[in-house]
DNA sequence: GCACGATAGTTGTGAAAACAATAATCAGAG
DNA sequence: CTCTGATTATTGTTTTCACAACTATCGTGC
């Protein structure tokens, strides 16, 4: 298995103790770096190979993300459930509300929109009481790619944690919307001041 | 606190079984896809606020990392602690080993060095006995704007995970460890049979 | 010695992200 | 009504990243 890397690249194997022993060279300086250097690294790997899986159909990860929000949206008003209705009269969302549903938050929506645009997976359309706004909402292809991604991506999930127990996985979740806590809090106070 | 998002959206509120009760708009499809969710919302968050402190002096996080790198290794061979010795002669690395020492991943590590190299903070030595090897080695300034990061570094690891038990951070790291165990391993696989 | 494949690094190109500046529209105060 | 400030989206620019093609060098076997 892959050791833990720390920030100066070297590893630190299994045992423990080995880090204290040595002293001067122990790879991590504090526990918070220790956790932190994990999360980028496991996240690196893990979304790389979404992001290969999703390129093979022309999407990033965050264009992906987009369209599952635009899918869930369209779907919240659609008269049958599973149908999504007609593309003309189908519910979008403005481009500022997708940017704060994302997973990875993101400040350039206009433009994930133009790829998604130039792919025909997802259009735009204008508000009429609010010039300003404009809705943008997921088409038939788009749903279709997105549904031919769907057993892949869990698929995916499963080969890439399968082997962790629920109860690990939850853990997991756990212990990281604790991490980020702090930090969201943090980003709010900075964009209020301002 | 910000609630964890799903991959279309919705929020899940602190309410576990509320996703249930709704059935059709539970937020996850699998425990699997809550934690890798978490994962990335987590890591882009904290990420971004390192990235946005390193740029204050013209790095980015994979160039700090780097940096990090090429003074463990140069710090190695110093005859005294916590000297680095003559420039003309600081211990390098070549590039590649560079790039499997870095916690993220990354393909191009010659034009990381490239700027390394334009800001002064790193420089290229040809090897002698293999000529097609370069290896990278950190300059004085390197040095000098490391240690200027140092205290901010620990600082703002203690501002984001702060809150957070010694023994909450080490069960995050191990469960982060196993994590992305699998995925090393089909890393490794694919690498091999190409 | 020379051809061969393998390795190390560079370069080229197109996609993606970050950040700031701009244009259009709205809402409220006077 | 009009001015002002705020909001929404777009555009421009620069940097960064990902992937593939290319060059130079090495080591091996003939």
């Amino acid at each position: 298995m892959a050791p833990t890397k720390a920030i100066d690249g070297k590893t630190n194997g299994t045992t423990k103790g080995l880090a204290a022993q040595i002293g001067k060279a122990r790879p991590f300086q504090s526990p918070e770096q220790e956790a932190y250097l994990n999360l980028i690294r496991t996240a690196a790997i893990l979304s790389n190979q979404f992001e290969r899986l999703f390129k093979t159909r022309g999407v990033s990860e965050s264009t992906y993300n987009i369209l599952c929000i635009l899918r869930g949206v369209a779907g919240l008003q659609g008269a049958a459930p599973g149908k999504y209705g007609d593309p003309a009269t189908r519910a979008g969302l403005p481009l500022t509300e997708i940017g704060e549903r994302m997973i990875a938050p993101v400040p350039d929506v206009t433009r994930l929109i133009d790829r998604l645009e130039q792919l025909t997976f997802a259009a735009r359309r204008r508000c009429d009481k609010d010039r300003r706004v404009i809705y943008a909402y997921i088409t038939n292809a788009g749903l279709n790619v997105l549904r031919d991604f769907d057993d892949e991506v869990l698929e995916l999930h499963k080969q890439h944690l399968g082997h962790m127990s629920k109860d690990e996985l939850e853990h997991l979740s756990d212990l990281l919307e604790k991490a980020r806590q702090r930090a969201s809090e943090r980003r709010a106070e900075t964009a209020a001041t301002i």
